[in-house]
Order: structure tokens, then C-alpha cells, then sequence
DNA sequence: GTGGTCTAGACCACG
DNA sequence: GTGGTCTAGACCACG
């Protein structure tokens, strides 16, 4: 499910946004698997309702879910597109670290490590 | 040097804590170096004294560099702070793409890919 | 026959409407052929019937069927009311890129394309 | 400038969308040009400043502004984008006309006229 | 001063 | 009941 962390800086939206694209890449939400309401999930999140919604808008205008009217959003055809939200912020951030110099061993030791403790199955707490 | 993106997300003054991190990471700028004074960077940049003073504060709070007084900035002892910048974002993305299913052969092929790109494209420093 | 796009921002009744208008604008429904029983053609669509009543009041408001008691909805003398379905929404769109300044030309290569396609993928109503 | 219609079924967010891209698209509105404050439009039109920043959200994500934080918002580099907003949909309004049945002809002729009345210089009172 | 985010609450169309 | 729109008002980061 999605948890929300108002720590951050990133918005509670962006949030909701990565946490249905996630369900979305991993297989557990599919192709017109309706979403649960957003007066639902942002009494789950406890959050306001606008705030979900406003995810709900911009993963329609993604193409990413659509929405029925009375009946609710529901996850769209998948071409990638919720992957993309993941595998473009790796590849701006994998830019910037090779554009200041950090050698490509150790990006693929990240990457390593990180598949490694996502196999172990914690959360990525140094194992 | 240091070019700033006025168009994007990211702020000017952590655009230039990267800038500078990245010098350093690269070795261009090595312990004790003196950087540009911060008006004299803000005139170059053409921007604020201020933001690049913030940028100045946040990297001396991080221990990359530090100041004395009347006499300008310096770089600090290099303890691998610098890297550390970019490593631990790009750990943050990978991680977020791991969770999200994102295959490990995706995110090495990303690698690979963009580090092809910057050997092609500049001096070199893609390995 | 009618297909219904649950997807997009059109209104079913409303595509109800278009879906009827057309086969008058087409000629393969005329003057005082009897339209199929709203809960007919609800089950055939696999919607609820009271959307079908909706979009036949519609028509029978604007004058492009009218109904009987007991006996069902039938089509209105065709005085080009069904055809105006299209064509105003058309001019008005057309209207909204004129003021924005797309060039004639432009509407005009748009126009000749789609035709073009419409003759090659079905009957050739393109012309 | 933008004018907003409350009758119709537009919301204004679209509305103002439209404006702006209009504007862009004529030419009035050129790379790096400042758009007004979301505020300022928002007292001009007597609306909520929130629709405004709703309608200048939209324009980012599609890449048509850009804002810079504390600075405001600005034109980005016109590729069409601003145009296809238009386009498309008279194409979608062509694409219905043409299945419906009505002939080419007729769609030519009102953009003749259309376009007659746009150069003549009415808003399109019929002549 | 500027845009960005969020809350609280209202009303609407759709089905 | 559902999503979509809008208002009113607050607080924040940025520069």
C-alpha cells in the first residue's frame, strides 16, 4: 500500500503519484483495476480528499489511470509509463553522478547492494 | 565551471552546492583551495550574492568547505562529503526503482548507457 | 450500431446521442423508423437503461425524434437537426484554432488526411 | 487578452489553457515572456487565484510554460505545443463530422466562412 | 512578491 | 457514491 512521509520535500501528491505507479510496475494493480476512491484513500492517508485527487488528475493527464464518471479511476493500459516515472529520475540522477566524477563501479555496487537488501527484504537498512 | 539552470525544479543554491561538490569530487578543486568570493560568483552566475552566500552556508554546515572570516571560503579535508552528495541521492532513486519493480538489468543498462554518452561526449571521465 | 468508449470525457448519453444522429445523418435510420427499446438497446450496450432514456429525451427536445405512449421512440422528419449535431461542434472547433491563429491551410491538410483515412478503412463514407 | 465564458462547459482552467496557448500560438506571446501573475490574472478575470495556478500547473506539466520560484512564469521554447492543443481537437471534431456522414464539402465550406468572418474581423455573428 | 502545496468545504454532472 | 471544479484562506520555499 502507499504510506505517505510528510518529512520530505517531496509533495503528498507526487507521493500518492509514485506509490499507484509502483503497484502499477510491480503487477499488483492491472489494467482496469479501479483505485480505491479518493474520499477513501485520503481518509486512509489521513489526508484531505483534494490532495488525492489532485494524484488522480495528473496520472489521468499521464495516461497513466483513466476515470468514469460516478464510477471511479481505474488503471489505464500499461505501456511503461508508470515505469518511466521511476527509470527517469534514476537516469537524471545517474547523470549527475557520473557528470561529477563518482566512478561507474561504484553506481553498479549501489545497485547491487540496494537488489540485495530488497531480496533480503528489509527496507534498505544497511542489512 | 558552474552553469546554472534557472528553468528547472532544482534551486539555484543547491545547483551550486552540486556545482562545487562536483569540482571537488573531480578533484579540480583540491583541500584548502580557495573558492571564488561569493559576489564575485553571484556576478558571474548573474544572480543573487545571497543564493550563492545560502549555497556557501549549506556546503560549510555539510563540512565540504569552511570560511574564515575576512578571508574567503576554503575546501575542507576531503572525506569523500563531496561524493557523498551524489552517491546517496542516486542510492534514494535506485532504491525507489527497486521497490517499484524495476528489473536490475534496467537500471545497469541505464548506467552503461549514460556513461557511453559522457565518455563520448566530453574529455573522458565516463569510467 | 453504437459503441460506447466508457473511457474518455464524453458522456455516455451524450455518445448516445452522436451514435443515434449519426445513422440519421447517414440515412440509416429514416423518418418514422422506430428506435430500439431503451432497455434493449441499455442490455446490447451493457449500460443502465435509465442512460438511454436521458439521451432519448435529449433528442426528442431538440426535435430529432419524438415518442408515442406505449409504442416507443421513432425518427423525426429529417431536417438536417441531426447532421447540425456535427457541423456546429465542428465550426465551433474550428472557430477556436482560427482565433488562435492556426493557418487555414493547416485545417484544411487535417481535413483531407482524415476523410482519407475514413475511405480507406471502412465502406467509403469519406466523401 | 483572456476573456472566461462561465455559461459554457469548459471549466476556466481550460479556458485560461486555451487563452494562453492562443496567444502563443499568434504570436503575441513569445519565448521568455513573462506570463502575469496568477494572481494578478486571477483579480483581472474575478476569479480564485488557485484556478489560475491550476491552469498554469497544466501548462508546465505539458511544457508550454515554465515558472521560476519567486520569479513567475515564462514561455518556454514554442515546438507546436501550444498549436496541437487546437489541432487536435478540430481533428477529433473533423474525425466525428466525417463518420457521421457529413460530406467534405460542407466541412470546407465552413471553414471558408469561418475564416471570411476571421478576416473580416467579427467574432463570428454569422455576417 | 512569486509560485507551490495543502486544508476545508461547497456544489455539480454522471450514472 | 463518484470524480471534477471552484472558492477561501493558510503557510512555505525561493530569491
Amino acid at each position: 500500500m502507499i504510506t505517505i512521509d510528510i518529512t520530505g520535500r517531496v509533495p503528498m501528491y507526487e507521493q500518492i503519484c509514485r506509490g499507484i505507479c509502483g503497484e502499477i510496475a510491480k503487477g499488483v494493480l492491472k489494467e482496469n483495476d479501479r483505485l480505491p476512491a479518493a474520499r477513501v484513500l485520503a481518509k486512509e492517508l489521513g489526508i484531505n480528499p483534494n490532495t488525492v485527487a489532485k494524484a488522480y488528475g495528473i496520472l489521468e493527464r499521464d495516461g497513466i489511470i483513466y476515470s468514469i464518471a460516478g464510477r471511479g479511476c481505474f488503471v489505464a493500459k500499461h505501456e511503461g509509463k508508470a515505469d518511466k516515472r521511476f527509470t527517469e529520475e534514476f537516469e537524471e540522477k545517474t547523470r549527475e553522478a557520473v557528470k561529477a566524477g563518482v566512478p561507474k563501479d561504484t553506481l553498479i555496487e549501489i545497485i547491487e547492494r540496494v537488489c540485495a537488501e530488497a531480496a533480503a527484504g528489509n527496507g534498505g537498512n544497511g542489512q
